[in-house]
DNA sequence: TTGCAGCGATATGTTTTTCCTATCACTCGC
DNA sequence: GCGAGTGATAGGAAAAACATATCGCTGCAA
């Protein structure tokens, strides 16, 4: 069975008549008699009758008649969304970003974006890490911000590594003093968010590295309750420095160096799933990134698929 | 876009493998690659990510999908309708019958066709003789039994002439003296049913042409309760002979000939829609029907067309 | 009744398409 | 790295589709 055929069967079935069903489909009769000829031949009945003057369908046809409509209408609908989806698709970018993230980073990503793509809409799912490239990796988004993952599936690329500080309230010894020892910091209450997240992760393997295991007195899943908390003297934490600017500058949060120089940084990248070719909204993002965090995006464009270096191998980076 | 094309889209999205897709199609790789090709080209957008390792469905793709698998659907199952009917087109005759013909003779037709043909079910509509033709010309029927009635789209098979005789009641001075003239018939209460039927306006026409109007006491729409009311004398009516039988055996009813000779008959006839083929059981209703009246059917069989023989153009006759 | 016009079927040669074989380029797993 | 597996490409062969010409039939009209 072939299209060909169901469309000379529809269009003879409208008109009564193979002459004129040919003409509307600019071929000519015997070309059409063909087809039907081949239709019936497929399905092993008579579609039609043939009288002298026209044809009139067999009940055979009118009985498979609704069912080529059908399959033709589903075509139809299946090529207009196509069309429309090829008009519109630069005009969504769906995207998943970690929490930390899409807090304190990504408005300001979104609003040099909106202000250069006015017209692309943006849709933004809040999730931990590891979801965030599980949903890139089952394409439930077309673009992911978060540690840097590694995944085969997946093209990672490194925006900037997050500084994870020591924060107390500004009267805290630590603060006096201006700095701590990561032995001392064992020592105090320690507040941290989130069991599942890459800080607390990050922050545990800081903590065994140095031999120490930290007095771990509350875990919250909000960064903003766990500031209020250590601004209130409950004890200290470790937060992104991005992410408690604003309290530094206004002083009601200090930063403590930690004497053995200990740094934690959190890389963070942005991860498409490996594709050949990428939606012109993420090809636009992407190019906001670029600019801001001087990446070379160049592996997306055009028809090459993305090379290894365009990945990020490195977990979680801890420098001494 | 072909049916092929979309057999390769679909075959290939399931297996996420062009080579795969290809054996499942009985083609070779480069075949299929073709035909996806082609269907990319015609829609205008990638469906596939090609990737060293198999291929993935691009959103488009996805998108695409559900349609074509609808259409797929769609076709798959008319063919099933068409398949189902081409078994069971022998098991069903949908039929109309004239009431008269319905309530008398087609039972003894059905008789023997069930008796011969027992896995052929039966739909009977029963209507007027201008109603069973119109039923048949429009196709809502296989077959119709009335008053042969002509119509340039339909063979029209004469079965046998209808006789209507005059009955009266046992009592009845016409029963006593065994004949009556017409022009008696004339002075006595006529009981006669539906006025829109043939049997009506084939007695009102034998009137006419013996220059007398009846006296018409009462109109049914029951040839039964017209009996009935003929038994017990409130008056005289023209009934089918055939349907009138049961009642002369019994004594009930008293059929009385016409002085004049006048005789009032009714070709009943079975018609059936011109066309080039017939289902089986239509066939196999005429062979019935052509051993009970020997009749000429053999014009339905084979391929050709019916010729003109075939067809009566005689109205309601009335030999005097 | 007899032409005449309209329609569908058929035959045939040509053109177009489809298909397969062979080969290349690329990715992935060992 | 190297081999197995996969998709793209090129070119020749096979098949299908198409158009032209013509026949037979039907229905309409003179």
């Amino acid at each position: 069975m072939e299209l060909a055929q169901l469309r000379a069967f529809l269009e003879a079935a409208e008109r009564g008549s193979f002459r004129r069903a040919a003409e509307a489909l600019y071929l000519t009769q015997p070309s059409l008699s063909a087809r039907v000829h081949a239709l019936e031949e497929d399905l092993g009945v008579l579609l039609f009758h043939r009288m002298g003057r026209g044809v009139r369908l067999t009940e055979m046809g009118r009985a498979f008649l609704p069912f080529a409509e059908r399959a033709m209408e589903a075509l139809r609908q299946g090529r207009d969304v196509i069309d429309s989806a090829r008009d519109a698709s630069g005009g969504v970018l769906n995207m998943a970003s970690a929490r930390a993230i899409g807090t304190y980073t990504l408005p300001s990503i979104l609003e040099k974006f909106r202000f250069r793509y006015p017209n692309i809409k943006v849709h933004i799912n809040i999730g931990r890490s590891s979801d965030v490239l599980q949903m890139v990796v089952n394409e439930e988004v077309q673009l992911g911000l978060a540690r840097a993952l590694t995944d085969p599936d997946v093209v990672t690329f490194r925006l900037y590594d997050e500084e994870i500080a020591l924060a107390t309230s500004p009267d805290h010894p630590f603060a006096i003093r201006g700095a701590a020892s990561i032995y001392e910091v064992a020592q105090e209450p320690l507040i941290l968010y989130d069991r599942e997240s890459s800080y607390f992760v990050l922050i545990n393997q800081v903590c065994r590295a140095a031999g120490i295991s930290p007095r771990v007195e509350m875990t919250l899943d909000s960064i903003e309750a766990t500031k209020h908390l250590v601004e209130l003297g409950m004890g200290v934490s470790f937060l992104p420095r991005s992410g408690v600017r604003h309290e530094v500058e206004r002083g009601s949060l200090c930063l403590i160096p930690l004497t053995e120089g200990h740094q934690v940084s959190l890389p963070t990248a942005v991860m498409v799933r490996r594709a050949q070719h990428y939606s012109p909204a993420v090809l636009a993002f992407m190019d906001v990134l670029r600019e801001m965090y001087d990446l070379d995006t160049s592996l997306l464009e055009g028809m090459g698929a993305p090379a290894e270096n365009g990945q990020i191998d490195a977990p979680a980076e801890v420098r001494t």
